[in-house]
Order: C-alpha cells, then structure tokens, then sequence
RNA sequence: CGGCGUGUAGCGCAGCCUGGUAGCGCACUUGUCUGGGGGACAAGGGGUCGCAAGUUCGAAUCUUGUCACGCCGACCA
C-alpha cells in the first residue's frame, strides 16, 4: 500500500473525555471514529489490525476441528422466552419490534439460535460432537460503555458452540479450546493469563478467562506466582487462617465513638489496626415464595465483601443491601453502628467470613448510635456464627493450593470458555437418539473471544509516548519506507518504489509514505499507527549503497546494505 | 437509575459572570520558501454557539424546559 493512495488521518490531541491510553491512542492513530455512545466505525487502517486478530482467531479455530458459520444479528425474541433469558437478561438486550410488531433483539450472544439450528438437524448421535462458531457483531446495551472499543455496545465477537453425548465429551473439547485460546493469545502477542472464573449470568459448570494483563483491566486476577493457580477475584477462594481463634482475653466493654461510621474510622479513632474490627453488613432476602430473610454478614474491617460468594448462600439468594428503614426495624440501630451482639436469633441471621470466625476480643458496633463493643468474642457475648468464605481475597492471602502467596493483578478479559452442559439444550429440547434409540439430551460447551477488544487490549499492552506499537502479526503493516525527498531526488523514488516491490513480491505486508510530506510528519505518523519495522531510504545513504533500518522500539537506527534489506526484513519478521 | 458536570468549526479550548459584528491553537485549501523529527510566511474555506420556548430593541451569554454526552456510584461476557 502506498499512504497516497490510502486513507487515514491522524491527530495530535485526544478526545477529551477518552478515559483509557488504547482509546485516546485508536483516536489519534485514526484506527477509529466514535460514531455513537460505545459504538465505533472501524476506519481502513484499525479494520486491518481488526482483521488480521480475526483471521488468526479463525485459523486457530478450524486448526481446531471447529466449522465456521455465520447466525443472524437479528434475533426472534421468542427464542429468548423459550430459553427463559427473555426476562432475566433486563435492559442489557436491546429490543425492538418490526412492522408486524413482532419483538426481536439485537444478538448479544447466540446460545438460543445455535441450540435451534442444532436441534433442527442434528438428530443422532452419529452427528455429535460438533463445534459450530462465528465471529459477528454484538451488541449489548452496556449501562455505561467506555473505555472505546474494550468497552463498547456493539463489538465484534467469534463465538463458539460444541455439543456432545457425554459429560466426558464436553470436557475433552473444553481442555481442547483451552488448548486452543492460549495458542491463539501467544500467536497474538500478548501477556495473558488463563483465569478459574465464575459462570456469571451465563449459568452452567466450568469456566476459565483469559485475561490480558494491564493496569487499565476491569477485573481483578488473583494469582499465585510460585504456582499455575489463577482466577479471578470474583471466584478465588479466601481460605480459613491457619491459627485458630485466640481465647477470649478482655471483657466485653461499650464504648463512645461519636460520629465514627466506617470501620476505618473506627480503628483510627481507637487507635488499633482496622482488622482488629468487625464490619456488619446488613442484607435483605426476599424468594419468589414470599418467604423474607434479614441477615448479618461479617467481615473483618480491612476485608471486602463479595457480593458473588455471599449470593452463593442458598439462605440469603438472592440478596440485596438492607435499606435502612429494614436495618432499624430489624436492629433498633440506624446503619454506621450496628452489630451482631444481643439480636434476636429468631429474625436475623448471621454468617460470618472465613477470618471473622477466627477473631477474638474484637470491635464492633453496639446497635446503639455513637457506640461500639470491645473485647467480643464468639460463644460467650454472641452465638458461634454460620461461617461461611465471604470475602475478596488479597494481596498476601495463602494461595488455596496451598503452594504460595497470592498476588493481584488487573485484566482485561478477552476470553471465556465455559461447560454450558444441559441449561440451553434442555429449555430448548436439543435431543438426539442414543445407540440405544433413546432420547438424550445434548451436553453443551460455549467459548468466546472478544475480537474487538484484542485490538483495545493488545494496545494497552503497547504503546508509548510516540503511539502505538504492534506485533507484527496484527500491526496494520509490517513494514514502512519512509523515502526522504520521494518527490526530489529520482534515485531516491527509484529506490523505494524498488523495495517496495520486494517486499510486496516477498508477500511482506509493506506500506511506501509517498506522501510530500516533511520527515518528521512521516516519522510521527508511522510511529504513531503502530508500524514494527521502519526503513528509511536517504541520498546520503544511497550514495553509499546503504538504508536505513529502525525497528519501532528500537533507540538508534542501523545502517544495512540495500543488498541485504530484504533479507534482513525477512529475518526481523519470522523473528516475530 | 442516583449524585455531579459539560455541550461554541474535524480535534483541543477561550468567550458566558457584567447581553451588542463568534474567536484562538491544531487540522484543512492555495501559493512561496523549506526539506532527516509534527517547519515558516501569506492568503483562504469551514460554526443552526445541542434543541425549544421565554425575557429583551438585541441572547453563545439571562430564565425555563428538553435532549445528548461525560465523570462518580450502582450494574455488567
């Protein structure tokens, strides 16, 4: 390609309100225009970086055994009340009706359709397993897209779906797509991580993420660094402490902490370490039956709850925060200094976090305003509590393989695989005829890659003051000719339009700045779309039979023989 | 959905308080010079000041409404 005969603009400043580095870096590297909130044009120059993560994600896939096949956008809403989805997906799936008023929505995933296509032509178990995918656009109505195309309300997503006969089957082909994502995530280029996950709204067994890993990452990932234990924050596990409760040392004593709310607060204002307090966090149950639940949930003051761990409790799902109106009705006590000493078993439940039940002689709040309780302990002021793991996990926690410290770190989740097993294929009566004749229904697995967000994430990993850097696997070219004085000096035109030919003969994904243009615009802009490899072409140079070559990180460029260029180029990209 | 904030040229912003010809930098067009790191000079093009109503002789500016967008929170592959 020949930047004259291309299009691409680039800018010197940043939207404004762009929050992260890949998206003010696609907005001035011209990658991307906003067309709408969370909804992006994908400009010539980012589509190819779009294209060639697609197409890496398309060949690893059919490398896989995986058949590609292309669902509608456009969905009957009907198949969403048939999966049950319809009403419990919310405003997230945007819905609309056509001129029959008949509902539809725009895909946000495509489990129903696929379990329909399935079940209309698979009929035996001589046809399984087979492992259908995708790779479309999305569109999910985020509450509040950012963050660019890692964020964004429409996005282009591959999508795969596998069914089976058999449990057995499903895990076979799940490790195979384990297998097969992290071949996929190390031909791109990144640093990632493969997460245990929780299944989300998604439902069924088994789940891993593949998270890239940057600061920038909306999800925390818990790891061990001295073992493979990885998984998200979400899902890891907080294990018990090691030491057993301390016998109970002081007495149980009210005391005045006027205006102190926050378990902080508290500490501070005592003087004693914020894991010395007890944080009570008041939930409301409400089931479908009618059937109400007031519950206490400890946590010791320097931990945070998790909300995904403590929805797990069969006795408090669902469960929401108290409202205060419930918390003084319950407790007598407006929120800020409530506690779980002296309340009625009879009406509140309480659980306590793994480190709580562990804890003696401690502080917490006295259901009185202005007040707090020290020297409680388990037993004697207060009934043994329900234990339960309640809590984020953090820095420094054991790791629950017992093999090391934990560590935290952010990511950016660019795929999931999960063991979707029976919840789809049974509500939409996927079945086929066993050897026996019998009918069975089908074993699902679904695995997804953010293709969109790859560029984003793949950004985040690389840029710098100058712009983007790429590897060349997805970088828009592999290689630019800068030529100084292209529309000056003949030799150096003949020169580069020479190379140029090379390379494209050499089938080297190679674009010539033709442009009469200054150099320093030309060194801007390539440095700033993420070009890996530059050659500039110069008379000085040229008198001497030599180019210049710089790669994109590299400090100071070398001089090369134009005899040796293009083998050097070679050499530089199978390098990677 | 709650709190806060912002809408003025493609991008970044000033002007608004105190009403009176709509500005600056970048980008764009033309020309000249320049030619190894976003160059200089000159001349240009481009704006329903988010939208609507009101106050006023006169509204980007004041008032009300409305829409959009953003940030924080809640929520979320």
């Amino acid at each position: 390609m020949r930047t004259s005969q291309f299009f691409f603009t680039t800018q010197k400043e940043a939207p404004a309100d762009a929050e992260v580095i890949s998206q003010k870096m696609m907005l001035r590297a011209g990658y991307i225009k906003r067309t709408a909130a969370g909804i992006y044009t994908w400009m010539p120059l980012g589509l190819r970086v779009l294209r060639k993560v697609e197409n890496i994600v398309r060949e690893e896939m059919n490398n896989a055994g995986a058949l590609e096949l292309l669902m509608p956008a456009v969905q009957p809403f009907e198949l969403w009340q048939e999966s049950g989805r319809g009403d419990q997906y919310g405003p997230e799936l945007l819905r609309f009706k056509d001129r029959h008023q008949r509902d539809f929505v725009i895909g946000p995933t495509h489990e129903e359709v696929i379990t329909d296509v399935v079940r209309r032509d698979v009929k035996s178990y001589r046809q399984l397993p087979i492992h259908l995918y995708q790779i479309q656009t999305k569109f999910r109505d985020e509450i509040r897209p950012r963050f660019g195309v890692m964020r964004g309300r429409e996005f282009l997503m591959k999508d795969g779906y596998s069914f089976h006969t058999s449990f057995d089957d499903l895990v076979r082909e799940y490790g195979k797509m384990y297998a097969t994502y992290t071949k996929i995530f190390s031909r791109l280029g990144l640093k990632f991580r493969a997460v245990a996950a929780d299944t989300g709204s998604i439902g069924g067994t088994g789940s891993h993420e593949f998270h890239v890993l940057a600061d920038s990452g909306e999800d925390d990932i818990a790891f061990c660094p001295d073992s493979d234990y990885a998984a998200n924050v979400e899902l890891a596990e907080a294990v018990a402490p090691g030491s057993p409760r301390p016998a109970a040392g002081k007495s149980m004593e009210k005391i005045a902490t006027p205006g102190k709310m926050a378990c902080a607060d508290v500490a501070e204002f005592l003087g004693v370490d914020p894991s010395k307090v007890v944080k009570t966090i008041a939930v409301f149950s409400e089931k479908e039956n009618g059937s109400k639940t007031f519950a206490l949930l400890l946590l010791r003051g320097d931990h945070e709850l998790n909300e995904i761990k403590a929805a797990k409790i069969a006795a408090i799902a669902p469960f929401r925060f108290a409202t205060e109106g419930e918390v003084e009705a319950y407790l007598g006590c407006k929120p800020g200094y409530i506690g779980p000493v002296a309340v009625n078993p009879e009406k509140v439940l309480i659980f306590a976090d793994r480190a709580v039940a562990a804890m003696g002689d401690f502080i917490c709040g006295a259901n009185e305003a202005g007040l707090h309780l020290s020297g409680v302990n388990f037993g004697r002021d207060l009934p043994e509590p329900i234990v339960a793991d309640l809590r984020n996990v953090v820095a420094g926690d054991p790791s629950p393989d017992g093999k090391g410290k934990l560590d935290i770190c952010r990511g950016i989740e660019v795929g999931h695989i999960f063991q979707l097993r029976q919840k789809y294929a049974a509500a939409l009566n996927c079945n086929y005829l066993d050897e026996t004749g019998k009918s069975q229904t089908m074993e699902m697995g679904c695995y997804g890659i953010g293709v969109s967000r790859i560029v984003g994430a793949a950004i985040e990993q690389g840029n710098d003051e100058k712009g983007i850097f790429l590897p060349p696997a997805i970088a828009p070219f592999a290689v630019c000719i800068v030529p100084m004085g292209y529309h000056k000096s003949e030799a150096v035109k003949a020169a580069a339009d020479d190379l140029y030919g090379q390379l494209k003969t050499a089938g080297i994904d190679v674009v010539l700045d033709d442009r009469n243009e200054r150099p320093g615009v030309m060194f801007a802009d390539m440095e700033l779309i993420g070009i890996p490899h530059r050659i500039v072409i110069g008379e000085r140079g040229l008198k001497e039979g030599q180019l210049e070559y710089k790669g994109r990180l590299e400090a100071e460029a070398t001089m090369i023989a134009q005899a040796d260029i293009l083998a050097t180029i070679k050499e530089k990209l199978c390098a990677g």
